[in-house]
DNA sequence: TCGCTTTTAACGGAAAGTTTCACGCGCAAG
DNA sequence: CTTGCGCGTGAAACTTTCCGTTAAAAGCGA
């Protein structure tokens, strides 16, 4: 199971402003794209969904830019998927009355697997599991 | 992340082989197919990866057919899975040095998260669970 | 040899994913 | 109030994957 770019491109994107959320201030695309190394075009449609989702907002006109929305802290990794992709975690199986009832029953565990591992991750524990690798360097 | 019908057609197929796995004959393509609804030229495809990964073998010419290579008790969902897709859980993050390192802990932990679930299931559970429910409405 | 089955390769339409382009809109500073 | 900067939006072009079909080759048993 193989997940697009998309995700990733989303992650990080959304990492960078919660490494950068104390400052307060908005980032512009630009910015975000050249130094995550994201299609600049490609990422102002990421953004927008994850606008649409409430994760991040905007401000236009001059010093204009992205900003989460909320502390890096309420965001996990689950809500990022789940703005990107529809779930986390899908297969046909789970929606097809064709499929038996006990593979549809493993198909549902790997959801939830998926899905709690996911939530139980957010963007504030990655940015200090940054924090903390970046300080063992400046010993 | 959605994944494709694949994986379900192929998950189906080794169900229904371990559903049949105690009488020992090999059934053939076009009786999954019909049982199971899934396209016949399709399902031919799966069941040639299915064996060449070791999870399925076949006898051909009269009274051929497709068997389990080895017991469902020693089939994982994640064999299935792994040997339709690469691996039962990928992302570009993983592989690109561009991707922070600290993001790339956050797909390791989905990835394993998926990889300890998805070993855990065998099919010989699954082929009990069903079982249990049929007997269920016996009474 | 003949009929039954798997095996293999190749083809093609449909859908999704990825990227780029062009132009309209809103805010704020000058 | 105009102008410049950056977001907002839709669409086009392109690539890749998915899904299923077709057809011919080859093995096995009667």
């Amino acid at each position: 199971m193989k997940l697009s770019v998309k995700s990733d491109y989303a992650a990080r994107a959304v990492l960078w402003l919660s490494q950068h959320y104390q400052e307060g201030g908005a980032r512009t695309v630009e910015e975000m794209a050249s130094t995550q190394g994201i299609p600049p075009n490609y990422l102002v449609q990421i953004l927008i969904e994850l606008k649409s989702a409430q994760i991040v907002k905007s401000q236009r006109g001059k010093a204009g830019g992205y900003l989460l929305a909320r502390p890096p802290a309420k965001i996990s990794f689950g809500d990022v998927l789940r703005c990107v992709h529809g779930e986390t975690f899908d297969s046909p199986g789970l929606s097809d009355a064709q499929c038996p009832a006990e593979l549809r029953h493993a198909w549902r565990q790997l959801r939830d697997a998926v899905n709690t591992t996911a939530n139980a991750v957010t963007f504030q524990q990655l940015v200090e599991a940054g924090a903390d690798k970046a300080k063992m360097y400046d010993i």
